[in-house]
DNA sequence: TGGTCATGCGCAAAGGTTTGTGCAAACGTT
DNA sequence: AACGTTTGCACAAACCTTTGCGCATGACCA
């Protein structure tokens, strides 16, 4: 049998469609007798509304996009699990599309949050991601839009990050207290702003600290293994760092492996300290000392961001810093 | 200005609503001349078609589900990356639901997908279900499911898994080969049955090779934490094991920090072999030794089956294994 | 008793698209 | 010239729900 409809509910008890609608949502122009006729028999039918003409009528699709670049294992994981719990929690929806980086890809989802009518959407751009005009689409036809992670300085909608520069501040300056000089910096895609503002960072407190400046010691890099050998590269310049300093887990994990590839033992040859959600450095003996973001935290201040523009709770464009803090392990 | 309709497309060109609608579609009733007109009408004014008006008519969502349990950093991001990108590749949208393992939040998922009208449904199911009968409403629409990776054996649907009992042969044999005969063994939750297929095929090939099958040797944990104390308990036993077998990534980093805290080196006073997806080997050095399953090839494998089984080319309930291959790196 | 008001429900439109059917005009055949 | 076929479009129904409005009915009050 096919699934039965408000209409078949109405010709089962002699009643109009629009007043079993209204029984089913509870609406004060029908009498409970007849409110508890009609629950009862849509229990028992298994009544479920058809949620695409409800989205019809209702105009709106109960969608929440997430733009992402793709998903990784580290910081990805959970954002998603904070996004779409946050976003469940509130009744509606959460469709997934990725970028892989590309531009065009970006463009088209745009396109397919458009037609989806989505209402409300997260982005982390992709890393070819320039500019931002490619989200007129959607800001034209008012549809909430917030970034977080990945976002580009010049926007005008609301953005969650964390505090860059401060947090590579904390991370230089607890290298600096232990006694270390010369730090080597691994930094990621110098396209995101999320890498140029950890960049700026790591400069603006080694000249704060009298610590020159090398550019020898710092490289880009995209992923791990790219990582670890720029890492190996860093390591064989004279005289020797003695401190690694890296924005994110995946080039940690490339630090790491060089440094146990060169059988330097961390932290007495070598310290090491990470920007990180704090799964990964769990991995290693000794725990490696950690800047500690939390992707959950980003991941739920940006869907409750989100929310509260979507509930027009929220009007302005919110910039929302995460703090994060420093966590003493091993390895420095 | 409110996004153009097909009505207002129609009315400006003195034509029937049904005739654009034809039009836009290439429908062959319509001449290449008005054919033209509409199309170009409809790319000066930016029409795009509503598409939840098109959903209620063609009665679809052009929806994926997928169901599982929650996200973690290891299998689950490169069987994301896969199922997201062959659902995109064939016009239809992925939207996630997770259960975070509970039995009460899956069947919740599966109501929504109901209501959703997904056109097809992608699970991994919770650990506490232990049968499949919540799956009912939509089996019951004819709704196709497929199950990956967390299956139960008893089911009518498409799965894709990886044959359990054999790439646990592979990695113990590996073991034997190499002269281990003390092994101790890291298992997941024990009410998957990944986890009891993994353990019957440690034990069976244990009993072929005639090794004797010590229950102290073995454990089951929930997460790296857990592992890594099981592992370490595991290790005070005498005389002590002389390789490790674990059954996942999450293990097997629970493993190695235990390892690494009592200050064994790898491979020379313990081996250890794992189950991976091969991301995780890599962050060790040496890396580790493992049995390469593919999230990406399970999550492809199990979306190219849901949409076979959606446009019915597949009629049957086909039950995928997919082989796995050992990587012989430096931790055996 | 006539008027006001609240209650409970039905009617019909609206939301935008797709599609079966019908119909007129144009064309071709005998 | 009469008939059949094709072409190109219009009409209206259908998908299912929500909601503004209107209309009875009965209660209440003056």
């Amino acid at each position: 049998m096919n699934r039965p409809t408000i209409t078949d509910i109405a010709r089962l008890l002699q009643l109009n469609p629009s007043t079993v609608s209204r029984a089913l949502n509870n609406h004060p122009d029908v009498s409970p007798e007849t409110r508890n006729r009609v629950q009862e028999l849509a229990q028992e039918l298994g009544y479920a509304p058809n949620q695409l003409a409800v989205n019809l009528r209702k105009r709106h699709s109960g969608l929440i996009a997430l733009l992402v670049s793709e998903m990784n294992m580290f910081f990805n994981p959970s954002v998603f699990r904070a996004i779409e719990q946050e976003v469940y929690a509130n009744g509606y929806h959460l469709i997934i599309l990725q970028s892989n980086n590309t531009l065009i890809r970006e463009q088209q989802n745009v396109q397919i949050c458009r037609q989806l009518a989505v209402e409300g959407v997260l982005v982390s751009l992709a890393s070819e991601a320039q500019e931002l005009s490619h989200f007129a689409p959607l800001l034209d036809q008012k549809v909430p839009v917030v970034f977080f992670d990945r976002i580009l300085p010049q926007n005008h909608s609301c953005s969650v990050t964390i505090n860059d520069v401060e947090i590579t501040r904390q991370a230089i300056q607890h290298l600096a207290d232990q006694g270390h000089r010369r730090i080597g910096g691994l930094f990621g895609d110098p396209n995101l702003t999320i890498t140029r503002e950890r960049f700026r960072g790591f400069k603006q407190v080694l000249q704060e600290l009298n610590i020159p400046f090398e550019e020898k010691h710092i490289a880009f890099a995209q992923d791990s293994e790219q990582g670890s050998q720029q890492a190996l590269k860093i390591m064989e310049i004279e005289p020797a760092i003695t401190a690694f300093f890296t924005m994110s887990d995946e080039l940690m994990v490339g630090a790491v492996q060089a440094i146990e590839q060169k059988r330097l033992r961390i932290p007495e040859e070598i310290a090491i300290i990470a920007i990180s959600d704090g799964f990964a450095p769990e991995f290693y003996n000794p725990k490696i000392t950690h800047i500690r973001h939390s992707g959950y935290e980003v991941g739920a201040e940006a869907a409750r961001l989100l929310l509260g523009v979507i509930r027009e709770e929220i009007k302005d464009p919110l910039h929302v810093q995460l703090e994060c803090k420093l966590v003493k392990l091993g390895s420095v």
